[in-house]
Formats: C-alpha cells, structure tokens, sequence
DNA sequence: TATTGTTATACTCTATAACTATA
DNA sequence: TATAGTTATAGAGTATAACAATA
C-alpha cells in the first residue's frame, strides 16, 4: 500500500489562492478532509501487519469487554449488526479473538461472546504501539490543549 | 434512503457503561464517528436532489472558480484525478457543468475548463440552502464560538 | 520526460433486506 | 412478535496502474 497521498496541496484550508469560500464555512466538509487523510496515515501505520483501522477497533473493545457479544460491540463502535459479522468471522480465522455460543448469563443462546486469545492481544499490542505513533505524527502542528479541546468539541457532534 | 441511524447509542463518548478507554484517546476515532453521522445526514438532506456529498463540492468549486480545471479542482477538494473524470461526466450528462476544451490561456489542449450553466448554478443553489440548514440540525450542541474553535483545529491538522 | 484526462480495477466502509434460530 | 447473528448485495469513496494526447 503505502499510501501516503497523491495530492498536491499539503496545507488544508484554501489552495494556491482558488476558492473554497463555501465549503470551508461548513463544519462537515473540514471533517470530511481530516479524517481521510487520518485514516490513510492509520492505514500506513498497521502496514505489514494485515489489519484494517476496523479490525484493530473491534479488537480494542472486546480487549477492554471480555465476553462482550457481537451486536454490542458493533453498537460501542457504531458498526451495524449485519458489518460485524464478517469482520469477527475473519478475526476468528485469524485466531486473532475466540467466539463462543457462551453468554454471559448462560440463558440466551442466540447471543455470542466474544474474547481474546493470546494472539489476539499480541496484534492488539503492536497495533496500539503503532497508532500511538501515527496520531503523534498526524497531530504534531496541535498543542496538548488544543488535541484535548478537539476532542471534547468533536464529541458534543 | 432515509438513513437515519439504526445504531442504538446516540451519545458520542462512552455507551451504557461500556468501556471505550482506548479508542477514546485517539482523536483519529473520534473523528470517524462525528463524520460518518455527519455524511449521513449530509446525505440525507439532500436526498431527491439526485446529488451525492461529492458532487455537491465539485458544483460549489467549480462556481467559485469557473474556468478551472479537473485536475485543480479534484486538488483543492482532496479527489484524486481518476475518480474526478467520472464525476465529471456524469454531472455533464445531467446538464450541471459544461466541460470545453478550452483552457484559461488558450495554449494548453490538454486541459479541459469547467463552468457551471445556468441548471447547475440552480442546484448548487437548492443544495446550499439543505446544506445550511443540515449542518444547524447537527452541531445543535456546540455554540458559535465552539463552532469556530473546531473549524480552526481541525483545519490544523 | 512530465502532465491532463481517461479507463479499469480493487479495496474499505456503510446500508438494507431477507433469512435462521432463538426468545 | 422481537432479537442475535448471518448472508448477500448495493452503493459511495478512495487508491493504483496503465494508456493516449499533449506539453
């Protein structure tokens, strides 16, 4: 892959001195900007180590919720029902989490726990190494106070 | 369409106790789940325009810097020039942008200027109107001056 | 050689509907 | 009837390679 971008214009407001009057009033389409490029960076940062921003995301959270079931953990992450299940499928190929018919109250058999096996937290490790890597990069031109303030502003969307 | 979201959650931070201790560090994650909501709705105001998020931003440059061409429009918005020529035709069929093979300086026939007739101007126009009144809806939350702090540090990264 | 536009292709993510098995 | 998981499919967006015409 190795994907860093392509296009020209590194700065992210207006170009060369065209105009983006329209666009750059909305909120919406400056999002859209920073987050493609964040996710190609992401991308870049797990190369090698066959995983997708998704996957490293459901690992994170059943990591941190043991036993969780699928449609939880897709609701946490905001990932539907009917995306999940291919992506645990082919984690569960990978060995890198365990799915089990157990429920958490052992009563409700339609429900699938869902777990980390020692794989799985390995590649969980590497990934976070990395992506804590990749987001000081990414972030390198925002002070400690500004990431916190953008933070807390983009949560309140 | 119509896809209001089928996600239960509807805050943005931590959802029923859950953990999200990790992901919710990364500014990256942060960022992909104010925007994807925000296409969504994006999308969803402007539905029966026949339009898509895309195209509205290419009508908006192409308004704001008539005469440009492909290339430097696909720049100023982040669209690899592959992807643009596709947009651009389709647009050109529905009669909301005229390609010629005329450039600014006359000199270079490779280039191909775009401008918007009289029916693009009019969409993009319908368009700006949904436009505004979806981004109210979605930052509800945030003030003005929050809304300015945002717009800033997300241009900044 | 480099660049503009084009085509074709592949991949990621998301949305929807329809199905099964449980409840 | 409602829900958890599954499957299949469609769509939008993006990335890459290769090509023709032009510079």
């Amino acid at each position: 892959m190795a994907a860093a971008s392509i296009l020209e214009p590194t700065n992210n407001t207006t170009s060369g001195g065209s105009s983006r009057e329209f666009l750059d009033s909305f909120v919406g389409d400056a999002l859209r900007r920073a987050s493609t490029p964040m996710m190609t960076d992401f991308a870049d940062a797990i190369h090698g180590t066959d995983m997708r921003p998704t996957f490293v995301s459901i690992l994170s959270i059943v990591d941190e919720n043991p036993g969780i079931n699928q449609g939880a953990g897709g609701a946490i992450l905001g990932i539907a029902r009917a995306n999940i299940a291919p992506l645990a499928s082919e984690h569960e190929n990978r060995k890198f989490l365990r799915r089990t018919p157990d429920d958490p109250d052992d009563n409700d058999r339609r429900a699938i726990s869902i777990v980390l096996p020692p794989a799985g937290k390995a590649m969980l490790a590497d990934c976070k190494a990395r992506i804590k890597t990749h987001e000081k990069r990414i972030l390198k031109r925002l002070t400690a106070a500004e990431r916190t303030t953008l933070l807390r502003l983009v949560r309140k969307i």
